[in-house]
DNA sequence: TGCTGATATCGATACATGCCAATATCGGCT
DNA sequence: AGCCGATATTGGCATGTATCGATATCAGCA
């Protein structure tokens, strides 16, 4: 499922209320980002030198199982967060930034709404 | 509880990773945001013209329960995106900027990350 | 081929969450 | 006081989810 489409030509939450498509769909990637561990992962991955983070960055920062790890990943690139690379035995995850760019777009609201 | 207070001085996603704590204060609206009812709830109020919206128009725009709009509005509140005045027997709802805001720029990342 | 380290998937469990019906509360009105 | 409409709270149920241990897959290497 190709993430946030709908979002492509929509307009900030100010003009007009979303859907109910828009905000299926764009509530799939907040849902995504709403777990303090994903978001916390997403921001190790955002500001890490590179731009990419190898899952046993991720397993060390974190004192949960690789399992849990892999599945938050998981949901990350479900929604279009994260994308990933297999390179010899590891798998390392970059960030997509026009997700999260829309995402800010969609709830920047003029400062005195 | 105070919403985001420990979002006030933090930087951008991509500048250093969020702390456990800043992690899980920001988890909390997104997760708010992250449900499509409450989403398009956001999108109702902050797009309706006067800033504000009686409850008594959301339940006419979802086919849900009274209780359970009140439950969502009441997850809004929490978290500080929405704040509530009563006025006679109604009670409007506005959005409150600033919090969205600080979500924007959190997760504004540059366009060429 | 077989071994080893890295990552993903599976199955189960405990807990959180969205929903509704029923009920409570709150303000205004008679 | 008593009633009524608007909103909030409660209790219960069904579903979703975060987590783990166990296991599978994958890539390199001997």
């Amino acid at each position: 499922m190709e993430p946030l489409e709908l979002l492509e030509c929509s307009s900030p939450l100010t003009r007009e209320p979303l859907s109910a498509e828009q905000g299926a769909a764009v509530a799939r990637v907040f849902k995504a980002l709403g777990d303090p561990v994903r978001l916390r992962i997403v921001s190790i991955v955002a500001s890490h030198a590179g731009g990419e983070v190898c899952v046993c960055d991720l397993t060390g920062a974190f004192e949960l199982s690789q399992p849990t790890i892999s599945h938050h990943l998981k949901v990350l690139k479900e929604v279009g967060l994260l994308v990933s690379e297999r390179r010899a035995s590891w798998v390392y995850y970059r960030l997509v930034p026009e997700t999260l760019a829309e995402l800010s777009a969609l709830i920047n609201v003029p400062a005195t709404a």
